[in-house]
DNA sequence: CTGTTAGCGCCTTCAA
DNA sequence: TTGAAGGCGCTAACAG
């Protein structure tokens, strides 16, 4: 019962011509008679023809689509890159697709796995692991692609992320200069970005030895739910704190509590995030955190990504991008 | 000098057996010699082998992906809902692909034909305007789909929505109560999800000839920037006033400017959002809002995508969901 | 358990 | 300007 669908050679057949002068049509080819095209065109509006874009990439034609995993869609970063990507290669009539790993490292394999399996002309991934396998697996299939948020342990693997070092770095130079009482550390799950931005910090921070330091906190209501634990467990209404977490969802969670329960930000308690992502400037206390560039970030990471696929992947551009401390209201040097 | 891709063929004559073999481990066939099993799996891992997708599935293997499209990515609500559609699918076996519109009809209709041209075996519309071509183009092609955030014209059309309507009403009843001097409401683009809730608001609010109407507000960056101008014209450093905003976006966004101008909310201006978004209960006033139940779109239309893929798409069913107020701190009756 | 034979729907020479 | 033929990589009967 199920109606079979329409083909070219049906189109082809109902035009009185060859199903070559039909694949024509759909390339655009110049060479064609106008009167045949217009004919065969109006056969394939009456059965809403659409062809097959499966067969058309086995039969050689780009799929003009590239495909990008991230790591969750519940977080800011990842969407407001994504976002940044599409708009570029959009421009350059490329389709982008996301899909999420879910910060699960199996997923993610198995999502590569499937943007080879589909020929997608060039992928986008912000890896679970900088030496996950999917990586791996990617150097060895021929398409072009692009790590971001991640420094590669190999060579030749086209990058861009933000220095995440140096962004600890920066926000160890401002606790110094806060000179809290308690400091605490704030971190999500063991990602080397994570990792990078732990050590810069602890590299560059006075009394680092005392750094207090909670881990594996990655969603604002995680970010909620700590806080309370926080402050029981270290005083936060007694003692002036200075938290720096490293992922702004969790930073707006975790000052929601704290309001709640009545304790100040910045004066009791200072909150430094990472990433700026746009909802910093809107939450309840705009955030003073270390800016990743994300907008850079997809900017970059989609042109190089369209140049790979020009170069048929023989370059590997790498950028790391400079953060930069945004002063706002979680945190201020009084 | 590209290194030319991996076939079936090669890993078949390197095994020395033939390509339907080969086939039967791809398709974990259990009719299989175990030894025969083993090499060609230790010659697929050699090579990295990746079977192309585009073939399986124009030989007729079924893709096991189902596609969304959504209007834009830096809307909470569709992301949310996004989320929640890929947890489902995900359980049985499905890929989710995201596609973004951005509010463009000539765009939607291209992302669609795409995903009908690639055979996805189901689709998730969030239609920029209910009688989008793109819903007819859908309806001509075999594919089951389901339409979310709208109410379409056709009947033989699948689709879940909030009850956008009985949204409007509930907040012009809050507004009823709060019987603010001056009352405003601020709506996005013109769709069909907005002018249902404008038009259940006009009809049970008191006072419903003297409201004012901003149109065309849809990013919590355009409510930051309309909240200046609201002060100036509407005086609402003076005149106590209700905002009754059709997206939480914009309201977040709306609120962020009137505290930095130093207007209190709610007491001066009181503000009722729209959908209930995750971030509505962490933004600098938890939001009072209506709650289209996100959760519930997505689960509801993931679920019964793929009951509709199962009965190759004979039925269509339709979900209109209750919306609810939620009270938060923004608009209080005192 | 395995090989052979047909396609799937389209594009691309090569001729006409 | 058009048609015929071959092939893209894989699956699906149908024989053995």
């Amino acid at each position: 019962m199920k109606k079979k669908r329409v083909t070219i050679s049906d189109i082809a057949s109902e035009a009185g011509v060859s199903k070559a002068t039909v694949s024509r049509v759909l390339s655009d080819s110049p060479k064609i008679k106008f009167e045949s095209k217009e004919k065969i065109l109006k056969i394939m509006e009456k059965y809403s023809y659409v062809p097959n874009h499966m067969a058309q990439s086995l039969a050689g034609s780009p799929r003009m689509t590239i495909g990008i995993i991230i790591d969750e869609l519940a977080n800011f970063f990842f969407i407001e890159v994504a976002d940044e990507i599409d708009q570029v290669i959009s421009h350059s009539g490329y389709t982008m697709q996301i899909l999420s790993s879910r910060w699960e490292e199996e997923n993610e394999l198995k999502l590569v796995r499937q943007l080879i399996s589909s020929r997608v002309d060039g992928i986008i991934l912000a890896p679970v692991s900088e030496d996950s396998r999917s990586i791996a697996l990617l150097k060895s299939s021929d398409i072009p692609f692009m790590l971001i948020n991640v420094i590669p342990m190999q060579k030749k693997i086209a990058y861009v992320s933000s220095d995440n070092h140096q962004g600890g770095k920066l926000a160890a130079e401002f606790f110094n200069k806060m000179n809290r009482p308690s400091q605490i550390l704030i971190t999500g799950f063991p990602h080397q970005s994570i990792t990078n931005r732990i050590q810069g910090f602890r590299e560059s921070l006075n009394r680092a030895e005392e750094l207090l330091h909670y881990e594996n906190i990655s969603t604002y209501e995680q970010g909620y739910e700590i806080a309370s634990v926080l402050v029981i467990k270290n005083r936060l209404d007694q003692i002036k704190t200075a938290l720096f977490i490293t992922n702004d969802n969790v930073a707006i969670g975790i000052i929601t509590r704290l309001l709640e329960i009545g304790i100040s930000v910045p004066d009791q308690v200072s909150v430094v995030g990472f990433d700026d992502i746009k909802l910093s400037k809107f939450c309840r206390i705009p955030l003073t955190t270390i800016s990743q560039g994300i907008k850079d970030i997809g900017k970059i990471a989609a042109l190089e990504l369209l140049d790979m696929i020009g170069n048929s992947g023989s370059t590997f551009p790498k950028h790391l991008i400079e953060p930069q401390m945004i002063l706002r209201q979680s945190a201020v040097l009084s």
